[in-house]
DNA sequence: CTGAAAGCGCTTACAG
DNA sequence: CTGAAAGCGCTTACAG
């Protein structure tokens, strides 16, 4: 496997491999005719594939950005990573994804492989705690977006939902339906992620504007592996909630399953509304009634702010963050409590 | 943003750029404690960082592999694939994922484009129809083992799952609880693929131990968009089906949108079982009974076998194939026929 | 124990 | 219209 370089392609052509360069890169402005083919033709018969590592090292230029996902096992992840490759082909970019597991370990690893490699810019679902490198990163003037979660203090410009309109949204619903004891179950807090923290204020300001109570036993943040157990609590207090807002798709899965276990009905038994519009909704039974974020958008957003820092050489941020309004995907997962409408 | 390179940290250091080379590749056998000392501190106060791009030129290997799926969306691609990156992280090996969308043109588009990155190998679950391209990288050595389907005349190695034998478990459960009337949808087989094929056969092969009779109006293969209609047909046969062992996951996601729209109750109305065990199995209503591929398992496989290949520098297959064993998933899916029970 | 030199496969002013 | 030469940031025999 003897690869076949510029150089052997210039010698079977009879050219230079300035000219083989230029005609590589489109620069025919001034190529002859004949040259092009016999150029042309010395590359299909030695089939000769350009290095493009090469190729980077000159240019400094990869044409390939990093994206590091909190956690790729949320869908929120899978589809807005989709949204961002997509942006970038259209740009003739390549996009490199990584998971750091919302591990702050696993994300600097992440971040300094990529640089390492070279990519142009970074694409990051911040897990929030490697302020030190995002400051870093921001010093440098290397191009950086964050997705999902803001950093405090941290004047990257961010692609975020409208949080608090989130949980507002399904509050609002339930309320509509004749809910009123609604809790509210996010994943742990104890990294002070931005989004989290917005659910659960857009939570309690939804239910103050309802005159509703904010009661702490209806509130819990706890990781995934928690769930079923801050639900058991929950489920024993004298006044059990009838409603519960889950925070994500995890919190959602995890919700569904303790209703499985105790034979608990979706609606029936218990009004439930996930933020983040799993693929399962619409055909579970019932139909899961969800807050969706618009992930495509999102994801075009972020490639395309990037991209634009990229190219503008530009990082500073003209905005401190895009938001993007959130979805109420109406189905079958919340009772009507008739007698109790507003 | 000027960067800090190799040169500047052996200036700073005052030792020639080999010395800061030898260090950074840890060959400190004949190095002095002091200049050892002097570079790591050069390397910190100059915030150096190497730039990979530079080395891999260098060293014609990249440690970086690509992995192209046929398609994103099936489960099993996103589970094979991390399984692939854990094995690949543990051989200091990074990970290049993109997704062919099914489509033999996107696959080509990966395949050079990779190829052009000087990625040391590939993984591919491949289209298909791709085999001039498949055989080039035979003849040029290059290493590459494939996932999930072979490509009949190619001789790269595949790791893939026991097919016949998926249907068949499914087959063999459905008829123990008294089910005789068992439909089987699959994807579309224009292409020839492998798996549909094989899980076809097994499905017959099956029916054929049970001394079951085989009914082409019990058989489809269609696209997913297709399935309902599919659906459709067979319901409004005279004697329907009255199981269904969908082919993969999509096709399982159609049969149970199905269901739903229809109002058929699953296990009562119409059992199904899926291969694929898709992850909302265990607490959909009712939980469904899958064939669950040992997703994990394959993936470290299949990157272990090319980072084999890679090492070894061989990249003949002493294996035409590694077929793993799947696995039954029951839960609540199949109805218990008591009358009858063979 | 350390350094000078060549080279990996490209690109890019610049000269002609 | 095309070529010679330098250089991107590393690594690696080889010499001393």
């Amino acid at each position: 496997m003897k690869t076949v370089t510029m150089a052997d392609v210039a010698k079977h052509a009879q050219v230079s491999k300035s000219t083989v360069s230029q005609y590589l890169n489109k620069r025919y402005d001034y190529m002859g005719e004949k040259t092009k083919l016999r150029i042309e033709q010395a590359i299909y018969e030695l089939g000769y594939q350009p290095n493009i590592i090469a190729r980077s090292l000159k240019q400094k230029s990869t044409k390939t950005i990093g994206v590091i996902v909190a956690n790729i096992l949320h869908n929120f992840s899978t589809e807005v990573s989709r949204a961002i490759e997509d942006a970038c082909n259209r740009a003739d970019f390549h996009t490199i994804i990584c998971n750091a597991d919302d591990d702050p370990a696993k994300e600097k690893k992440y971040i300094e492989m990529l640089r390492a490699k070279q990519v142009d810019g970074l694409i990051i679902f911040p897990t929030g705690n490697n302020r030190d490198l995002y400051q870093k990163m921001l010093d440098e003037n290397y191009p950086v977006v964050f997705v999902d979660r803001s950093v405090e203090g941290i004047p990257v410009s961010s692609v975020m939902l409208e949080n608090e309109r989130a949980s507002e949204m399904a509050i609002d619903y339930f309320v509509n339906k004749g809910q009123k004891r609604i809790a509210i179950i996010t994943a742990s807090m104890i990294e002070d992620v931005s989004p989290r923290l917005e659910r659960m204020e857009g939570y309690k300001k939804a239910l103050q504007s309802h005159k509703l109570a904010i009661l702490d036993e209806y509130i819990k943040s706890v990781e995934p592996d928690q769930v079923e157990e801050a639900l058991q609590e929950m489920m024993a207090l004298d006044q059990p909630p009838e409603a519960i807002l889950a925070g994500n798709d995890l919190v959602l899965k995890e919700v569904l399953q303790f209703a499985k276990l105790h034979h608990l009905n979706i609606a029936e038994d218990l009004s439930v509304i996930g933020i983040d519009d799993v693929p399962y909704a619409s055909f579970y039974t019932p139909p899961i009634t969800t807050v969706a974020q618009p992930t495509f958008k999102m994801g075009k957003m972020a490639g395309e702010v990037l991209l634009d820092k990229i190219n503008k050489k530009k990082t500073t941020d003209e905005r401190p963050d895009y938001r993007f309004e959130p979805t109420l995907m109406v189905r079958e997962s919340v009772k009507e409590k008739g007698g109790y409408v507003l």
